[in-house]
DNA sequence: GCTCTTAGTAAGTTTCCGTAACTAATCTAT
DNA sequence: ATAGATTAGTTACGGAAACTTACTAAGAGC
């Protein structure tokens, strides 16, 4: 490591610890999180500020001693970008880097019956909406929430089953339109982008995620990183085979999760409309006269999926959700009996298997919080921009 | 990061990159390696050379120019020292810095029979003719390898089936009767040794690592770091479950991996003795009539683990070590098309499954190495030891 | 009002790395 | 043979970052 990177790695500690401590936080405590010395992180701190990135309270006692001042997250200096793309809807977030929602607009489009020409004509708009009401506020970044899987070299969508996209460079495109922005565009798969989300509430914390939406989806998080893994796919355990030569299942295989637990196969199950909408199938479920039954196809086959990759990740942690977290408390005693039952890791400690903290769009909000992470990453960067 | 830190990491940085390189290198290489400037490289070569972690070869002439002056990691300056216990024998042996052997004891006894107290006696006897063996020379540590679960926090030996062990505090009781050795003594499951081994053939590498012993172990490697987990089991997947309520297992569930492809398993399948060596096990399934069955159950099991292993990992590349190494021309192609029937990153690319490099005793190896891990993470500290 | 305690600042020092220029030793071409 | 090109490694200097020590600021408790 170079010298020069030394600042960059403390400027970097220095911001992190300060969103990571949850409030208003004052030198010395920033200094004893990070390990370095009250001058460093006196200094640092001043370039943060001049920055924009850090905000100063005002002096609060907090018992003998003089009163510390306040640091946070500065509110309303830049902004990033989430943009969520989904079957029948489209969103577009802005959030500052203290995670205030600044701007938020929606458009319904029933995206899935047209070609994705329209779909990036329509994320452009309504980014392009976003920007007018952050007027001259600097944006750090878009990410775009792709419900598929996205090549990690160059972005492209490969496949996204539910909007009938194949090979799609959407971001590419979106660049294009937009008439080459200034911030720099990626997109993600939705659940790896909700797993962010949810971090918030877990920071530096170890979990499997499992999100259930039209498919089965989730991430794997190991010490408060996502993992990635060779094609970014890491946790899409949506095709965990469940029961050798089981059901088929629309991939093509037989016997993957998905083929018990996803909306079609759900609906199926409780002999509704397999067309029904992802919002009301839970309400549905639970009028079904067929509730216990489902709930236990869900449980076990979840639950055996579940066990299986505890079993080679050794964690103690689960987090449900989407349509699993309204679900979570009916379906937890199933899926805990069948981890217990299977789960290697289950002999040294019961295994927690938690709801997801219930916010509202995790993706979107995910999507907005990965293009803030260049910050994080390098506030230095950041703060010299344009020089 | 303190500014101490950085010449701890970057002396670190150049040990590594020169272990890295696989064979001799000059400087100028080691500063294009890391990142760093030739003076920088210069001093901290000086140091280690001085430390004795780093040894200069005769200048050799490489086409034009001045010729380099190789660098080797140090031979015979200090040891690192693995101990391995199994059900009928103990190893002993000490490694330099460069990972030549310098000595190895053996002792043949069925520890299984016995208390484990006598295997603490005969570990203890065993290093300590090595220790002999070894004169004045400085030792790094010890690391034991232990074919059972370990305690990550004191490193008691939770259990050891083939061992009959039951929360044996193995390493104290060692250090006892070794009376305070000047160095550290740990243990560590033998198959999560084992693949540090195969790791000197894939630095930096991402696999998922197979063991096949007594029981069916593993690991998982995802950028030349072993994955820990919460409890340091994680790539323990004989347990995962591959039949839903299939053969019993011996450890009371009912499908695992373990129920169909471990020694006993496989004995029971092939018509043999269920007590056979597990040396002689795949000579005598090769004489086998039923061979092209006990072929299939191991790959098709197999197989299925690995595909929902990779499905949650994304990861390219599946290592068959232990008794599947030696089988695993015969049986990869039938885990090759499971793997590839079931594994979601089969999309994206062929999965390399690979026969570990057979190195004997890797888990032996592999203990000696782990103690010399700390020498390679913090050169300085062990430079300055005793000051 | 005095002392104690904690937050934050200022000045000077140390440590470490980088830059630039140099020497060293070999190969190659004339 | 000898000069020039080329690559390895060293020396001397300068700058950047963080640490140490000592200080000031401001409130709490007696």
């Amino acid at each position: 490591m170079q010298s020069t990177h030394l600042r960059e790695h403390n400027l970097s500690a220095i911001l992190r610890a300060l969103a990571a401590a949850g409030g208003p936080i004052s030198r010395a405590g920033l200094a004893a999180a990070t390990g370095l010395t009250k001058p460093t992180v006196s200094k640092q701190v001043e370039e943060l500020i001049d920055g924009g990135l850090i905000a100063e309270g005002t002096p609060v006692s907090m018992g003998a001693g003089r009163p510390m001042v306040p640091l946070r997250l500065a509110e309303g200096t830049l902004a990033a970008i989430g943009l969520e793309v989904t079957a029948d809807h489209l969103s577009c977030l802005a959030l500052d880097l203290g995670g205030r929602v600044l701007v938020r607009r929606d458009s319904e489009a029933p995206l899935a019956q047209e070609e994705p020409s329209r779909a990036v004509e329509q994320g452009a708009a309504l980014v392009r909406e976003v920007l007018a009401e952050l007027g001259a506020l600097p944006v750090a970044g878009l990410v775009v929430a792709v419900p598929g899987r996205i090549a990690p070299d160059d972005g492209r969508v490969l496949s996204a089953p539910n909007l009938t996209w194949e090979n799609v460079p959407y971001v590419r495109e979106l660049v294009a339109v937009l008439e080459e922005p200034s911030f720099p565009v990626s997109a993600q798969n939705d659940n790896r982008l909700s797993v962010l989300t949810e971090l918030d509430a877990r920071p530096g914390g170890s979990f499997l995620y499992v999100r259930g939406s039209t498919g089965v989806g989730g991430a794997v998080v190991l010490g408060g990183e996502v993992l990635d893994g060779a094609h970014g796919w890491a946790g899409e355990f949506g095709h965990t085979v469940v029961v050798p030569d089981g059901e088929l299942c629309r991939c093509g295989r037989r016997g993957c999760l998905e083929a018990y637990i996803s909306r079609h196969s759900l609906a199926q199950r409780a002999g509704l409309d397999p067309d029904v909408r992802l919002e009301d199938l839970v309400d549905r479920l639970a009028a079904s006269r067929d509730r216990a039954e489902v709930i236990g196809v869900i449980g076990r086959s979840l639950g055996l999926a579940v066990a299986n990759a505890l079993n080679v990740l050794d964690l103690e942690t689960v987090v449900l959700s989407g349509y699993l977290a309204p679900i979570a408390e009916e379906i937890t005693p199933v899926v805990r009996e069948t981890v217990q039952r299977h789960a290697l890791a289950a002999e040294a400690g019961p295994i927690a298997i938690d709801r997801a903290d219930s916010l509202a769009d995790p993706a979107l909000h995910g999507a907005a919080r990965a293009a803030l992470a260049p910050v994080f990453a390098d506030p230095g960067a950041w703060m010299a921009r344009g020089r």
